[in-house]
DNA sequence: GCCGTAATGATAATGACTTCTCATTAGAGG
DNA sequence: CCTCTAATGAGAAGTCATTATCATTACGGC
């Protein structure tokens, strides 16, 4: 991954446009708008560079299916729409979330998913 | 399973003596305690039962691979060790959390998840 | 513009999880 | 206790997401 071609390009586009986690399929259909020869295995092999780079980071949702998105967002949680299966951002979170857990428990992270409707959906 | 197999009772009381959600290998594992000749297939076809039922509920925690608890519990989150891989039952909620969303999106429901190590783990 | 080679993309292979198949076992009514 | 047949369990098969293979393409230094 030391050249720079077109389909590298297309895909760090696809997420500097995007601002919400992206599936590899997602990646995919919006990558070929821009390089419509774009392929599925390109698009693995660059995502998991990027994510070895820390350009990107995974996001792990319930239900499985990893999704990806820039690692510089700040901390921020998800919110899935079951309706057409989107992931996107809800930049709030509780407090003393991590205060939640029985004693004796270490908390080192945390993860909150919203369910319902998103607002095109809805 | 209209039936009252050995194999049956066994897979329920293992959820009736768990309090936290398991994985079909550890309904197996538990299950085999107390019927050795316990087959995988056998514990899919009970969790899947039970599951229509509305005996077992179905968990979904980032990182994908279904759980399953009993569906009678009150609302709760869960506690993943990154260690053991266990799941664990955190019966405190931080509240106004369905109101994090933006506007115009619509939640029925929520899943929190902490990350961690477990008491056993730490 | 040429050339060496990294990158690509179609497809096969993999691996984890779940379901199916079918010969055998064992509930449970008579 | 017999009999019928649902349930079981071992292994095959199917699913789905991801990775490997390899012939072809196209960056980019010269």
């Amino acid at each position: 991954m030391q050249r720079n071609t077109r389909q590298h390009r297309a895909i760090r586009r696809v997420f500097k446009n995007a601002e919400r986690p992206l599936t590899p399929e997602e990646i995919l259909k919006y990558g070929q708008r821009i390089v419509p020869s774009l392929g599925l295995a390109t698009v693995y092999r660059h995502v998991k560079t990027l994510v070895g780079e820390q350009w990107l980071s995974e996001v792990k949702l319930p239900g499985g299916g990893l999704r990806y998105e820039l690692a510089d967002r700040p901390h921020h949680h998800h919110f899935l729409c079951h309706s057409c299966d989107q992931a996107f951002d809800v930049y709030r979170c509780p407090d003393e979330v991590e205060t939640l857990a029985p004693d004796g428990f270490e908390v080192d992270s945390h993860e909150l998913t919203l369910f319902g409707r998103c607002a095109a959906c809805a």
